[in-house]
DNA sequence: TGTACATCAGTGAACGCGCGTTCACTGATGTAC
DNA sequence: TGTACATCAGTGAACGCGCGTTCACTGATGTAC
């Protein structure tokens, strides 16, 4: 019972890491399933042989990765809706929170969005259990919101899904875009979100939801 | 000039199309920057050579892939911008075309769907550049109706792309649920496009756009 | 219409290469006493 | 603390395989006269 983390566990771990950022670097510019073993060891400095001491194969490794990346998107999305104040500077600070976020961690936004319909099951299927968290999770804290009053569930599941689908399309965009894109992109997902609040606070002045 | 196509020719587009279909078969289980060309010429019929009769690589055949697909989505956003009527109507018959087109093609809608954001840049951009032009073509449509009164292009093309971008977005959860989630998907679409059309008819309510 | 030549879509053999996976191994770390 | 043994993360050689691409070719189609 000596040691709580051994050397070796310390070590393993670290190269288990070092798998990890290779593959989410390479996974710049390619997508996962097209992703080779020998690629991933060489990029992190280990013989290929080693890479069966921590993962079935390249598609565990994406799932692994998955987990990984899904972590800091969580940060991110607690910032946003740990906002308050008058809705329009909300709205305008959460699309600057994507902004910041999608240039500080590029690389994770690109294998979210890129794997979340790509060629490997098991990944994608990792990728829609994550978002339908978070969509709870978003749905959750709008139903504590004065502008909710009324609301079904399954109304609230739907629009928190409709934020967690347009911050991905958003975070999407601004890497296509490019540095110097960012301001127009920000614009067009403020006017998207705008949009949608205002349809958020008419919902129950329509005709009863079928 | 005697022929306007000859046999040879029509050959050749024969087998341009086989490689095409092919293609569209086999990336219904993975993505195509891991699609081998041997493996589209196998399925095709014809020899790995043949493939350069027709096409540069794999890259240059997932851009024909591209154009020939978005001509089917193409047709679908037309007769749902044809649909006219009460509002509510009109999205339950434009939710019911994408259901239905998606489960005629569905190897079409996984294919942009997945590519939109793979990793071939020059499909991406291909794709990209197709999914303008429909926001401007919805845009154009939305700006002849009473609703837009006062609309300015800009807010016109937000609301466009937001359209097109949702169509992806329902298309594709289609494709994830199954045949049975059909229904579960076309009624949160509804609600999801109903929320959108709230707010379009309150657009102008808010404060000035910045 | 018939003939002689040109074109070119598709063939089949060949190439070098990097892949994923296996195996027996090494030597540092961990454990029992 | 010291010793003897067990564990196991990472090594390095080897394998068979399918890949993309090249090349000279064949024979049906097209063209000129």
């Amino acid at each position: 019972m000596s040691h709580i983390v051994g050397i070796r566990q310390t070590q393993k771990l670290k190269t288990r890491q070092a798998l990890l950022d290779a593959a989410l670097g390479l996974l710049e510019h390619q997508s996962l399933s097209s992703l080779g073993l020998r690629e991933v060891t060489r990029a992190a400095g280990v013989t290929p042989t080693a890479f069966y001491r921590h993962f079935d194969g390249i598609a565990a490794l994406g799932v692994a990765l998955v987990e990984q990346t899904l972590d800091s998107l969580h940060g991110m999305i607690g910032a946003i809706l740990a906002e308050t104040g008058d809705s329009e500077v909300r709205l305008d600070r959460s699309v600057g929170l994507i902004t910041r976020h999608v240039r500080e961690q590029p690389a994770h936004f690109r294998f979210i969005a890129r794997e979340q319909h790509g060629g490997v099951g098991a990944v994608r299927e990792a990728i829609a259990a994550q978002l339908q968290r978070f969509a709870e999770e978003v749905a959750a804290a709008l139903a504590g919101e004065p502008e909710s009053r009324g609301w079904s569930e399954e109304d609230l599941l739907m629009l928190g899904g409709l934020y967690v689908d347009h911050m991905v399309i958003t975070a999407s965009a601004m890497l296509d875009a490019g540095p110097d894109g960012d301001r127009s992109v920000a614009r067009t997902a403020r006017r998207r979100l705008r949009l949608v609040t205002l349809g958020r606070l008419h919902w129950l002045d329509g005709p009863a939801p079928s």
